[in-house]
DNA sequence: GCGACGTGTCAACACCTGTTGGCCTACAGT
DNA sequence: ACTGTAGGCCAACAGGTGTTGACACGTCGC
């Protein structure tokens, strides 16, 4: 059994303020010695528990990916399910604003941006769509649409796209997800 | 009348090689050194022609937003030319996947983005969507699949995102558009 | 001929970056 | 009570950054 050290809350801490600087500057501007101020502590503890700044940041973008229950709903309303569930995810806490802002001039974080939409999209695409070899496509479609949204509202911050209420942006993106998923192929 | 300078070369070989640079590695680490040596002269001439880094960037990253002629054809197709016109800018020269890569960390680049989003498509939304007042969020909708497509096919690079042909985007995306901007709110 | 000016190079500044190793302190096990 | 070790700080390194000023070469007007 791990007994909880004494070093879990500075670790925490420094995640913590990982994810934040990640989400406000990207991975450049995003310092160790900025974050290490934050957490209250010397750079060189950064290293010591996360070997160098791209460990820290694999560390601080770990997201548990939460896939709601999906096969039993009816598969009209997946769209709309589906937006929900990803604008929950993005304003729970700003992990994904962070890998947004990181995986466009990071390899590393681009790699996980698209394994965590491989594994969240994947598994639901094959399950709805009319032809198994056209699920990749289709949930590249979805991604689309689904980052360009983030892009636009949370990282932007386009004022259009802020203004608009939660429901509103469900009940324009549901419809188009609901066809990259389910309509025939154009 | 303004005659040749002998500078003009240079000043076009340092653009160029900043809109490379920029495109491929995004502000920070597209880097005043590595320009000019791209460009084959010595650094303080980038500071000498443009004054400082953001300047070079501002030069680098204007846009001559070549609208088509919009106000003839039938609204119906206005999706399809309006996907088509944004793909075409994008894959000319890599000024706006520059400006993306850029945007993501940098608040001129954010500005300049939402510009020219304002300037593109502002006039168009306004003619053929039902309400005036919705124009705006009409707009941000456009916007967001329009980028996350650029996003996943010019900057990600998602395998299913890049090896989709050009009329096949354009086949999925046309709809989506059309859709934003003339169909009745939901 | 000669000075003015445009074009360019060189060397340096001041600062910031990720990263490292040594030293100090306080608690745990025996 | 003593010692090992984990947790933490400090100072420094080596390298890269944007930016600046002094100096050299050529060409033009006069």
């Amino acid at each position: 059994m791990t007994t909880a050290r004494r070093s879990d809350t500075t670790r925490a801490a420094i995640l913590e303020a990982a994810r934040e600087r990640f989400a406000a500057d990207g991975y450049e501007r995003a310092t160790i010695r900025a974050i290490a101020r934050d957490a209250g502590i010397d750079p060189s503890m950064v290293m010591r528990y996360f070997g160098n700044k791209e460990g820290l940041f694999a560390a601080a973008s770990e997201i548990d990916l939460a896939l709601p229950a999906l096969g039993a709903l009816p598969s009209r309303h997946i769209g709309a399910v589906l937006v929900n569930h990803f604008l929950d995810r993005w304003e729970r806490d700003d992990v994904l604003t962070g890998l947004l802002r990181v995986c466009v001039t990071n390899e590393i974080g681009a790699a996980r941006m698209q394994a965590i939409f491989e594994a969240q999209l994947g598994p639901v695409t094959l399950g709805v769509c009319p032809e198994p070899e056209e699920a990749p496509a289709r949930a590249a479609l979805v991604a689309s649409q689904i980052l360009g949204m983030a892009l636009s509202r949370y990282v932007l911050r386009f004022p259009p796209a802020v203004e608009m209420s939660r429901d509103e942006v469900v009940a324009w993106l549901a419809p188009t997800v609901q066809r990259y998923l389910t309509a025939e192929a154009p």
